[in-house]
DNA sequence: GATTATCTTAATGTCAACAATCTAATTTTT
DNA sequence: AAAAATTAGATTGTTGACATTAAGATAATC
């Protein structure tokens, strides 16, 4: 009798943790939503644990043994899935139980090409409504990732990324965009991890993401549109290559 | 003792039903996934429900109440309503229960810009791979809905609107964008029922969408998408004039 | 009479068991 | 020996019951 899956002690296996707190909080939340009941708990971790690599693509997540590793009942963790399926990141078939989504090359392409789409009309909005704070926040994004990259530090340049790309999102006020692009930047995390490790793309995505603020500083939305959309094309190229 | 809810004896109050069939099959579905499982089929008798008005926005929700409605358990109707918190649908709060999502202006707003930005993608795509069959499905939506806007009739139009939108979107053949466009496109359907009462939006809206068919057709992307924002730009700021 | 505290009720959160179904190994037949 | 059928095991689907908590009503106090 072997379960699916060891007990993990660790969920830093590749020196990288994305904060997803406040993740399952619903979107249009009307106030302070702390109280988090044990599905939404058991689904932080688990995007944790599938973000970070410790399940892998394709893996199938059987509902008894998660819930023997969680020491809690099946009804907690069937409602947990049916959270990460609505996240993209788990994959559930009738009678056949779940797994961790494997993305294909088009998939992958879909999804760069709706971030890119939702990104766009955020920075549009960032370069209408910007302030200093914005800027000064975007500005230590940019020497951060110049940074990282030149550190070679893979792990780090990666969170920045994610925060820089997030911080966007947010501060763009539109609160469906933002729900979305949390979501599907979770699912290209892992690929997107992989694509930084070559140091051309982190120059490349620095570079170009350099031209967003300066864009967005600039106070003009076309010009952060057409940036962030050839920042997520070619972040796309280069995933897909990577992926096949 | 009342139950939140009446027994529901029909759901064409509106003397409109949206199909939403094959809504809740997985959107990376890898294959012909036709078993419904229960909950999914709860999902979508409530999403009929709501979107048609029988379930107003900001009623509660009652797990019992809904069980006893469907003659099932409670579990199967939690699943069906994490199904739907997702969709965006209905909205949970810890120990509180489920109720019907009430929008607010802002979200509104936001949906139909998210929107936009994703119908724009579509169009594009469309746009640039066209076909025979492709136009003259788009010329036959146009014809329908201008017979439908002359013909007074609201509701049909409602019908044709949606499926015009949904094919461009289902055309394009980005699964992500498509899956996402349908959700949003649900949320905003009772508010757009309204909007199409008054006879000067549905005229607009037929001529945008006209604008768009002809862009397609000349095979130019960017007048498409650019159409495509005029259409949700004009369509978004009536909602939101008739929802304050 | 208004306010606060307590209590009752009803709803949600969680669990364990039963039923249905799929997978895979074993056996049987050609 | 190979293929098909059958059976055993495991896994998901569903249910009912129990525990916990929030909301409303009642009563007591200021």
């Amino acid at each position: 009798m072997k379960h699916a899956q060891q007990p993990v002690t660790t969920n830093e296996r590749f020196g990288v943790r994305i904060d997803v707190a406040g993740t399952f909080s619903n979107s249009f939340a009307s106030g302070p939503n702390v109280i988090k009941t044990l599905p939404e708990q058991l689904a932080e971790k688990l995007v944790e644990l599938i973000i970070n690599g410790v399940f892998e693509p394709g893996q199938r997540l059987h509902e008894v043994g998660l819930a023997e590793q969680f020491s809690v009942s099946r009804g907690p963790v069937r409602e947990a899935l049916r959270l990460l399926e609505r996240e993209g990141l788990v994959t559930m078939a009738s009678r056949k139980g779940a797994a961790v989504t494997q993305l294909t090359s088009k998939n992958l392409r879909d999804i760069f090409s709706v971030r890119s789409a939702l990104m766009g009309i955020c920075a549009e909005e960032l370069a209408r409504h910007q302030s200093a704070e914005v800027q000064s926040t975007l500005d230590e994004g940019t020497r951060a990732l110049f940074v990282a990259h030149e550190a070679g530090d893979v792990a780090g340049f990666l969170v920045v990324v994610y925060q820089v790309s997030m911080y966007v999102a947010e501060a763009s006020g539109n609160e469906i965009a933002k729900s979305i692009l949390f979501s599907l930047g979770r699912q290209t995390l892992s690929i997107t991890r992989r694509v930084f490790e070559v140091p051309e793309h982190r120059l490349m995505w620095a570079t170009d993401w350099k031209e967003i603020a300066e864009a967005i500083r600039a106070e003009d939305p076309v010009r952060a549109r057409q940036s962030v959309r050839r920042l997520l094309d070619d972040t796309s190229k280069a995933a897909v290559a990577i992926y096949e």
